[in-house]
DNA sequence: TAGATTGTTAATCGATTAACAATC
DNA sequence: TAGATTGTTAATCGATTAACAATC
């Protein structure tokens, strides 16, 4: 799935993960995202420095490999200290590329949506919510966390206009489809579901369908087993 | 992270992962989790047959890998046709240990508990969300999705009286733990946590920590990559 | 039959981990 | 200094995949 370069680096010296120089695999880019999480979460918590064996303990992932993880770019950490907190949040956010600001288009304003506007999850990892589209006459023009409700006409203007990259779908499942369809055409290739519904969409376009249900008969299959 | 067995299997012959041999890895389950995820949506499609290659472009996962999956189990399949939903579905529950119905209990009536409630998305798999429960006096006695709400007070009782083997958190961040350590000490052992606290749990307790931006930053970086 | 798709092998590649010297 | 923790090596283990015979 990860596309290698034909012509391989130096077996020695030469940093294996520089930045810029491959893209990361999947598990890599996964396990960095999670790093992040609990890192951002600590520096709320007042904590300046971690170890990796604390983000072991957080992330349940070893602490060798977390170390590993990290040297791969650089050497963030102070032996028989740890990792600055601060520091190792910009770090990864660098090598993840999102040290920026990427707007996010919200769909649908029940329940779920709510959820999300009113949330800081998304805006705590540099992603700002600059609109919401519901099918609703009632709700256009109101505002929810902040947010303006906009009629779903307005999409593939909104889009272009204000630089929407990811399109988070909290509508209900026969509606989800065809808010895809749209967004796939107003030029988005980010998709964020939270339907049940299985998206059709071309390959060009990322869609990642959150599923709390299959994580937990996950989770639950390591305390029955 | 997984305990492997002394005794090696067999080489050859034996199946490498009957039931009730090992416990399978954390990718294995974490896959099956997912082909079900769709498998159930295909169903309510109409879909009665499914072929590897099918289930590979809805998941990403490699075609060779779900038929290795699977196989590892039993010949569930047909050559030439694929895979009958319907048995497919009902083999990985059994393998996943999930056929029967699971206890849920939720905590929180915001907008978030109420967008659990009112989805489908826990009882298609099998869990049943047995209580709201929320510190507000005014919801006590109410209907959200035709689930009564309880008060928080009422949760040790109720726990153990129901069999209640999972705990979900739609709570804001600050009163998460305090719910999490009266769950453990009732003698939950899965919690699901939507918060963004960074719970504090003894080893045997499971914490499932739902993190769409995570998710939505690690997304990202393979579209900006 | 001809086409499609499974089940399985064999080879490769990347992830994981224990261990430890370096050093804060 | 003594204790702690990083950065890195070297070895192992498991995941991944291409390929194809079996067979529906």
């Amino acid at each position: 799935m990860s596309a290698r370069r034909s012509t391989d680096l130096p077996a020695a010296g030469a940093a294996r993960n520089g930045l810029g120089s491959e893209r990361l695999s999947l598990g890599v880019a996964a396990r960095l995202a999670r790093y992040l999480q609990v890192l951002i979460q600590a520096r709320k918590m007042g904590r300046e420095t971690i170890s990796s064996q604390d983000l072991a303990s957080w992330t349940h992932v070893n602490s060798t490999q977390i170390r590993r993880d990290l040297s791969g770019f650089g050497k963030f950490g102070k032996r028989g200290v740890g990792y600055n907190v601060d520091s190792l949040v910009s770090e990864i956010r660098k090598i993840l590329r999102t040290s920026g600001q990427h707007n996010i288009a919200l769909f649908g304003a029940g329940h779920l949506g709510r959820a999300i506007a009113t949330s800081d999850i998304f805006a705590d990892h540099g992603f700002r919510i600059v609109s919401i589209f519901d099918v609703s006459p009632k709700l256009t023009g109101k505002k929810i966390g902040g947010i303006e409700v906009r009629p779903l006409d307005d999409l593939e203007d909104f889009v272009s206009s204000e630089e929407v990259v990811v399109g988070v779908l909290a509508v209900p499942a026969d509606a989800a489809q065809d808010v895809a369809d749209r967004l796939v055409e107003a030029g988005v290739r980010v998709i964020f579901n939270y339907s049940e519904q299985l998206l059709d969409v071309p390959p060009e376009v990322t869609v990642h369908t959150s599923s709390p249900a299959v994580d937990l008969l996950y989770a639950l299959y390591f305390y029955l087993a």
